[in-house]
DNA sequence: GCGTCGTTTCGGCCGCCGCCGAAGCGTCCC
DNA sequence: GGGACGCTTCGGCGGCGGCCGAAACGACGC
């Protein structure tokens, strides 16, 4: 019986004992929504000593979770890679599972309204988002990712949204929403399309959240898509 | 600034806590193919003294990971859920990143072309059956799983797979095959397209491995469904 | 009933790691 | 250059937890 996984278990556990303390995993979930912030801002999040916060930021860089950009006296820290966000966002999905939704309920209505998840939308109007493009067969499913369809592209298009054929060679992949439980948009195309919707002004982060706000063109752009803001 | 995440990163930590272990990450490994294994068999596997593995897999279970069944005197374990598993996967698949295929390469070529996957198909066999059911469009993105199509369910019928309309009702899940790095059919409707599989003596497992040998109408079945089995 | 076997509990050892304050280093600004 | 600031390194403390052997427990088979 040659254990089928002689390294690999190794590496799991290098990966679990990342997120095993509570001042590391509050670091991870501060920048799921793909922000890059400055070490001190961190440790006031995590609760800790600056001296404690730098270590673990040196441990977790050094694990791959986490990407460093040095810019005068700050060091800015952001996840490594959609894949580490996604990792995130599975892991405490899998952890909430019963009470998520009664967690999350009173003041973070904005947030499960909209928000960012990493670099793509999420909340309501990211499922909303997802729905409207299944509706117009605007999106395929790929042997190794969901595609936009010609028809997708049209009606993007013609929203005002995307360029000519633009998203077209963009890979998506769909994304559990932990607080909704249903798919959205995620990868390099989910990503596109947030992008598009903060360029258009359609949507505007709000400050010190992740929630998202509607911005000046936003309420007539969804409307067209077929989406009613107020009814989010 | 309230953090925006007060309890939930001490799930996530809880959870990252449980993996942190060697020998708890191969235990987890271990039963990744959805079997239940003994306490006893699982200390070997993990390579601790049978008093460590209790101590680990009663860890395991309060934290919801293992599901326990007593039988006599043995007592065996299992992952509690389908969820787990697909935890465990996307874990193990994000630590791998780079030297995925090369560490999997030499011996475990049949583990490669079919295999389970908690209780779906994984490996090229995986990956190619999803693949044609996309081609004849046998598959509808839904908006929080993969249903079969009526399409769909036809075809499996014919082929002698499924009963009328069978699958009809059975949510699916795509997952990333870590060896293939593409999708396959997981969930209810993936579990119950294997089981099928294997009651119809299309398939049929090996011992001692995760890996899954051709059954005696394997080939003839495969074939009339667009799947080369010696080609894989 | 009595050994055997699978499993858990107990006790003790040891190392890892989180935590902080103080000090050191580099950057920015005046 | 001097001082403020952001961040890291260092040193030391404390606790959690992994590991094992020995012993207890319960089920099975004769």
């Amino acid at each position: 019986m040659t254990s089928a996984a002689p390294t690999s278990r190794h590496r799991l556990a290098e990966i679990g004992a990342l997120l095993a303390e509570p001042a590391r995993a509050g670091i991870l979930l501060a920048l799921i929504d793909g922000s890059a912030r400055p070490a001190g801002e961190l440790a006031a999040l995590a609760g800790v000593a600056p001296a404690t916060a730098s270590a673990h930021l040196q441990r977790l860089v050094a694990g791959g979770l986490l990407a460093l950009h040095a810019q005068g006296r700050h060091r800015y820290f952001r996840l490594a890679g959609e894949d580490v966000a996604h990792l995130v966002e599975t892991l405490a999905l899998a952890g909430a599972h019963a009470p998520a939704a009664a967690a999350v309920s009173p003041a973070d209505t904005p947030l499960r309204r909209a928000r960012t998840c990493y670099r793509h939308l999420a909340g309501r109007l990211g499922v909303a988002l997802f729905e409207r493009l299944r509706e117009r067969d605007a999106l395929e499913l790929g042997s190794d990712a969901i595609r936009l369809s010609a028809a997708g592209a049209r009606w993007l298009h013609d929203a005002g949204l995307f360029d000519d054929d633009e998203g077209l060679a963009l890979a998506g992949r769909s994304c559990v929403d932990w607080t909704e439980r249903r798919f959205h948009l995620a990868g390099a195309l989910g990503n596109r399309l947030a992008e598009r919707l903060f360029e258009r002004g359609w949507l505007r982060p709000r400050r010190d959240s992740r929630a998202l706000a509607l911005g000046a063109r936003g309420d007539a752009g969804l409307r067209a898509l077929g989406i009613d803001w107020t009814r989010l």
